[in-house]
DNA sequence: CGGGCAATTGACGGTCTTCAATGAACGTGG
DNA sequence: CCACGTTCATTGAAGACCGTCAATTGCCCG
């Protein structure tokens, strides 16, 4: 009994490709770490020493120029994997937005252990596959889109992504992100996203019943307007 | 004797993990092929139906909204990788800049092969989390800078890629872009690029000799302009 | 030499940022 | 439970920067 039996993301983390051996080995280099709301995890240029998995909770993967101006390069979510393995540095840093658990792997173990089974680098190939192309796709939207269009497509993605299952509403859901984290999303300023953000729920495309709360009341006026 | 033992990224490339025999049985899965400058590769949405290496040229990687802009996401150089494998369709559309030569493989038998190839998949994750590193620095760059903080940028970037190994001037290159492309990757206009290479020259920064060359005249103003 | 395209240059306007003030929400302590 | 301070969000006014539209210049090729 290891605690990768109970972990909620077994079977969709990149751990589902070990065999209950491998995945007792892998366990036994790792180990747990809880993190609450605004605590980092990794600071950009640090050697990169760690890498890890996401079990609950969302954070951001952010960069800055040297004079303060910051930009989040990534969100990651449960299941998704954290960190800079075979590589010297971390190019950007880890933080929780939300309290969350992860868990943690010092990179030279886990290089060694990656090495040696194939079909946990597969799936990490995968993955990074997947994040380069909705990283490309996010480029687009922040080299050409309107800060209207942006806002749009900002929350049609959270939409998708934090749409409680239970909920008959799937329009409704809270943001795990505070308006300056939404400008450093969209590469706004948070006085444009909060005009923006106001425009559509008065237009009555959303509504905005909380400061974090967002509901969608016209998502097919929604999309159109996210281009 | 196989095209791959002449190839000239032989080295550099992720077939650089295979053993001589192994050559030999990728060789016989993959075709060479000549692109000639602006011939398309792959089209955005396509069903990914086939994967490369690039042996000579470069290409860009670009995707669009529906009403016409325009964006590059990526540029790839000798020994880089092209295409997605294990995943259904195409992201973004591939279109050789200058005059190049590619080795082409049918997606269903690269993902077979590097299947039973670890070796392989490991450069290959390597270099789609290096991939991914510089995307998302280039998030940075789109987001927060302004038009002659890119400028300045891209210059830099060039500079480095291009530099002529012979040349006693490191700093003088010729673009594989048009100002239009270089607008395409910068998310600016035309006429942006153009004032703000000429502000460039103007201040003595850099020298204009033709179109497509630059020289850099002074380094540290540049970079210190890039931020 | 001349046609055609790429690049430059200019004038103007819109979008988003900047600076500043107000207003709402939240937590703490009385 | 409410007063108060702090933080976050909203709103307003002014202006910078970049995009748009248009005209011109310069380069490359036949």
């Amino acid at each position: 009994m290891t605690a990768c039996d109970t972990c909620s993301v077994r079977n969709h983390a990149i751990c589902s490709a070990l065999e209950p051996a491998e995945l007792n080995s892998l366990n036994a280099i790792g180990r747990r770490r809880t993190l609450e709301a605004g605590e980092p995890l990794i600071w950009e240029g640090d050697d990169s020493i760690l890498v890890a998995n996401v079990i609950d909770g969302i954070l951001k993967l952010s960069t800055g120029t040297e004079d303060g101006r910051e930009q989040i390069v990534g969100v990651v979510y449960p299941a998704d994997f954290i960190g800079r393995p075979f590589g010297a540095t971390t190019r950007h840093s880890v933080t929780a937005l939300t309290d969350a658990r992860v868990c943690v792997f010092a990179r030279a173990d886990f290089d060694r252990f990656a090495g040696e089974h194939p079909g946990l680098e597969h799936k990490l190939l995968q993955r990074t596959l997947a994040e380069l192309d909705r990283t490309r796709s996010w480029m687009l939207l922040l080299a050409r889109k309107s800060a209207e269009e942006k806002i749009a497509t900002f929350l049609l993605d959270m939409s998708e992504r934090l749409a409680e299952p239970g909920s008959a509403s799937l329009g409704r859901f809270d943001l795990p992100f505070s308006r300056q984290q939404i400008g450093d999303v969209l590469g706004l300023t948070i006085e444009t996203v909060s005009r923006q953000m106001t425009k559509l729920k008065r237009d009555g495309v959303i509504d905005l019943p909380t400061r974090r709360a967002v509901a969608i009341l016209d998502r097919a006026e929604l999309e159109a307007i996210a281009g």
